[in-house]
DNA sequence: ATCAGTATGATTGTATACAATTATACCAGG
DNA sequence: CCTGGTATAATTGTATACAATCATACTGAT
């Protein structure tokens, strides 16, 4: 008993309030929503056959993960992401999940470096095959291991806010074609950190597998879904 | 324009909700409403004098940030912060205040600095005079600049919850005399690493003044105001 | 005495009604 | 044509009513 995860409800998918929460953030991720597109709460009740009361709620936390922005008596806001954001987001990554390969060199288990051996063959097949789609998958799920592996709840929640957060960027990045196998190399070498308990290592590693991430999305210029007015503001 | 806080709505004191939001955290912060507690809409409602709709909005805010857990049709409870959890956000906080400190000194403007130079100052006044209630509020302030000095609103934002979540922790360290004179102190050699334009410095020295507040808290045995059953859970 | 089952009460989930606030459109005056 | 103000509509904020779910206590049978 009392493993509880403190976010788990929020998945609720039960609940009204619940999926109207991932109807919304799904669509804000996917473009749907666009940036600073204006959210009434009767419509998307409306759209998904629910009263406003689900709705408003499914706002606030929306308003907390930072997908939107709520002015009071006004309305609610889609937040963009910057491309300031985004280089923020990738350097605290850097640094976290650097932390979190360390701590999960000491705490995996044999089962979850199996299927991280898994996740490596099989996006190793996928890149030869240009499979975007079961790429990006591996991805995600490669760094959910990672994520439970480091036994920490504070550091898990935190990494996966921050991976859906820049969700929009990694998909198109992974599409890149050479950033996938590379990407993928770089998991191989974790992994290989990880099994051989260098911990100091995996956590070199990740920090330069964010670093490098990073690197590809500048090189590629892949900031023009954010928009145009975006990038530095104050400085 | 448009240099709006993503979450400064949730600070909004002047709707219902945002005042019950802000009265609940501060009653769970402040240990009024204890870990596992449960909390329930009505009474809480009638307390504030408002009514559920509010309350319920409000929950789930609290949720988001981690102060307490909702278990669908049965009810709010506070959430227990637990040994392992205070240990893992001062390793994160290690980082990213490194992180923090690193970025401060590139965009640091001389007002911040001159309110730095101002509260170390007056911290040392109050390390003498036993002011402990001062100290905490001037620890809170200087890093508070800090933050904004970074000029990075995702780390502003996460570097600010993790300085709430571990509030009541950090009151008690700080209220054992000779750990607050130590702390000033180490906050002044960041300021003057920040002064001197070494980013680097001001990276380690920042790191290390959370890995020292983290050692004090263990040494001094401040875990017993989270419960007994706390610690290491599973491993 | 113990257990199953049901009934009752408490609590949360959702919908709707009303109040307050903000945006929009229209009109009068310059 | 532009400006300012007022009326109206749209939208959010809050309260309340109703539905669904869960906890508890009681009853009756074994």
């Amino acid at each position: 008993m009392s493993d509880y995860d403190i976010r788990k409800t929020v998945n609720d998918k039960y609940s009204l309030r619940g999926r109207v929460f991932q109807k919304i953030r799904e669509d804000i991720l996917s473009g749907k929503y666009k940036e600073h597109e204006e959210l009434k709460e009767v419509a998307i009740g409306e759209e998904l056959g629910v009263s406003r009361t689900p709705v408003r709620e499914a706002f606030r936390q929306l308003e907390l993960e930072g997908l939107i922005q709520i002015i009071p008596n006004k309305g609610a806001y889609v937040t963009g992401i910057t491309a300031k954001d985004v280089k923020d987001i990738y350097m605290i990554r850097s640094l976290l999940e650097g932390l979190c390969a360390r701590m999960a060199t000491e705490k995996m288990t044999e089962e979850q470096l199996e299927e991280m051996e898994e996740n490596i063959y099989l996006a190793e097949f996928h890149a030869g095959k240009g499979h975007m789609d079961q790429m990006a998958e591996l991805d995600n799920r490669f760094h959910d291991i990672l994520y439970e592996a480091c036994d920490s709840k504070m550091l898990e929640h935190l990494l996966r806010d921050f991976h859906q957060y820049v969700l929009r960027v990694r998909q198109k990045t992974l599409s890149t074609n050479t950033r996938g196998r590379a990407s993928n190399n770089e998991h191989r070498q974790i992994m290989e950190a990880i099994k051989a308990k260098d911990a100091k290592k995996a956590e070199q590693l990740a920090n330069q597998h964010m670093i490098n991430a990073y690197d590809n999305i500048v090189k590629n210029g892949l900031f023009e879904i954010y928009g145009e007015e975006n990038g530095q503001e104050r400085g």
